[in-house]
DNA sequence: TCCCAGACTGCAACCCTTTGCAGGAAGTTG
DNA sequence: CAACTTCCTGCAAAGGGTTGCAGTCTGGGA
């Protein structure tokens, strides 16, 4: 089904057919209604390649994820893809595996068949960015790049509330258990940690970089067993829910001997036993600001004017139960900072 | 960048440029090493969308998932998107939020600029279904549909390990949370555990339908309490969460006074505490094979071969510490099933 | 030396829409 | 009644590729 077809049968040509579609005030009334009856009668609906091919505009839209894998990106695709269909386009995803160069590849791949590509908490290089920027708009969430739109959480204030919590609760040492070096997630936290350290006392001591995964968490708790610390700080829930994971096969009371704090508050941390204290960030809310500020930009390029809008969302600790004040005597104390773990200075 | 420049750069036709990509061996050595090079020099990548209006093939498939937000899809999607990229196709995502008549616009808006769509869990009904298979070609997975490929999951089998299991630990009496009825999933799970309860000589008794989600399992905890069984099979892991959360909460241990087994094998279920016993079933497998089985079918259909390829994948039970034996005198009987609960019987 | 096959390459049409431009009809104004 | 507007519609080019067909060039056989 072409508009030529739907054209010969509402005895029109093929531009009025396409007027009724894009241009609809251009065509007289009776026309139009005649030429709309005519093409849903027979099913047709525009080929958007072949309007792009002229028009310029995809109504495509990607997006790149680092891992399907951690339910904060499919959250977060979740509200991308709704947002894109109310503006009635399309998405296209892709998985990195965490590999930055696969996400070059994959955005070189994409750019020709899409207006604009999402990517969520991105991996690459400065320099790697650069190669890319220009194939196609690019908007990122979870990391601050100058000049694009993007769409950040306030991740040193979520560690903030945390760390205040734990004070609050009375501990004076605590681990975090570092995510990955290229995150620019993990860097804020970092950051927002080393401040909240400073202000409220409580000493923090890093391990890690860990992958952001489940079973990290489960090798990174016999690495804080082995110092004495009284709370564990994770990069995410994933890494937190090893950790309580290991720490249970291990015999170590949650939150009795050690009180553990995740981080972006996926579903599942409400699910466990203990239900696990988190840093909620926005998930499909974020996804959503990202697909907005994606098309504005578009618009508004079209217009000339430049990019560079930042939308930031609040974070909220969740407190649940596996926080609490920590033991008289510190659990499986050794006396001494475990090796591999260092202060949490500067970077 | 157009196929124009690097023919100008390269001093050849635009035919020749398009064939060192499409036809290498159509063009001499020498020329095509120089057009390639030419090429990546001036970073040209063919449009897809201008190829495909020629040749028909978008070189994208579709994929259409009921709920992002069930970790179970996910799974699907990366392995159905990494085999996809794999043949060097990309992939359109759409999330129906378990809507039939979405899923059925989706199809419709996706037809055009896709080869082939494949469907997860679809929840059409079979008129549905028939009002757009003419679109483009569907794969089904999970889900049993005449006359297409299908990637199929042998859940009969899965819950007749169930039912064994339950049956050799001693149980005699057991609740079904239904899944959604559009599901052919939660049909085929019922007809085995029909079977594997009369080959058993446990007793079922069906509660639902329940949505598939973790909220559910709440409130089907307080329906199952109502009865007197000593065990739960639920739909799936996310409902089966909910029991184990709602059981805790109500101060029932689990397995000492409740066993409760989930389905689909989502990581989670592994995380959680007790460890869910659930019945495994292939995700990114089953997400590859689709791919595949759709890809193989539009190549064969080029060359007027016929559909119907069918792939079932095995099942395993994962026995983990949500099941043991039942408590000597049931807990929290009241001697009779509930209001609500019925004999599973025939559809 | 001539003819022919085989290997390459270029021309031009085509895929499906959109859109600038121009033409025709109807209505308005002087 | 002539001269403009205004409104609507069609023609044809364009967008980036692919591909059937025909032409050129080369080497080999007679």
């Amino acid at each position: 089904m072409t508009i030529h077809h739907v054209a010969q049968r509402a005895r029109v040509s093929a531009s009025t057919v396409s007027r009724a579609f894009t241009t609809p005030e251009m065509v007289r009334r009776d026309t139009r209604e005649r030429v709309l009856r005519v093409a849903d009668e027979v099913g047709y609906r525009p080929n958007r390649a072949a309007r792009g091919l002229i028009t310029g505009k995809t109504a495509n839209i990607g997006l790149i994820v680092p891992d399907l894998g951690n339910p904060l990106f499919p959250a977060v695709l979740k509200g991308a893809q709704a947002r894109a269909q109310q503006a009635d386009h399309a998405v296209f995803l892709a998985d990195t595996d965490e590999n930055a160069d696969l996400e070059v590849n994959l955005i070189k791949a994409m750019a020709k068949q899409v207006d604009g590509i999402v990517l969520c908490s991105s991996r690459m290089s400065d320099k790697q960015r650069r190669a890319v920027e220009s194939l196609t708009p690019l908007t990122f969430v979870y990391r601050k790049v100058a000049d694009v739109p993007i769409v950040l959480v306030d991740n040193a204030d979520g560690m903030r509330q945390a760390v205040e919590h734990l004070a609050a609760l009375g501990h004076r040492r605590a681990a975090y258990l570092a995510g990955p070096q290229a995150s620019w997630s993990n860097r804020e936290r970092r950051r927002g940690l080393r401040s909240a350290s400073r202000a409220t006392g409580v000493d923090v001591i890093e391990l890690g970089p860990f992958a952001p995964r489940f079973e990290a968490g489960l090798q990174a708790a016999d690495l804080v067993l082995a110092t004495d610390v009284t709370a564990v700080l994770a990069y995410n829930d994933l890494i937190a829910l090893g950790v309580l994971n290991r720490l249970a096969d291990r015999g170590v009371a949650v939150p009795e001997q050690m009180s553990v704090i995740g981080f972006d508050g996926i579903d599942f941390a409400a699910m466990c036993t203990p239900p696990l204290t988190t840093v909620l960030i926005p998930k499909e809310a974020a996804g959503r600001a990202a697909v907005e500020l994606l098309l504005d930009w578009l618009d508004q390029k079209s217009l000339g004017h430049t990019a560079g809008a930042q939308r930031t969302l609040g974070t909220q600790l969740i407190v649940r139960s596996s926080t609490a004040a920590p033991p008289r005597v510190s659990a499986g104390s050794n006396g001494r900072a475990a090796r591999g773990a260092r202060q949490l200075k500067g970077d």
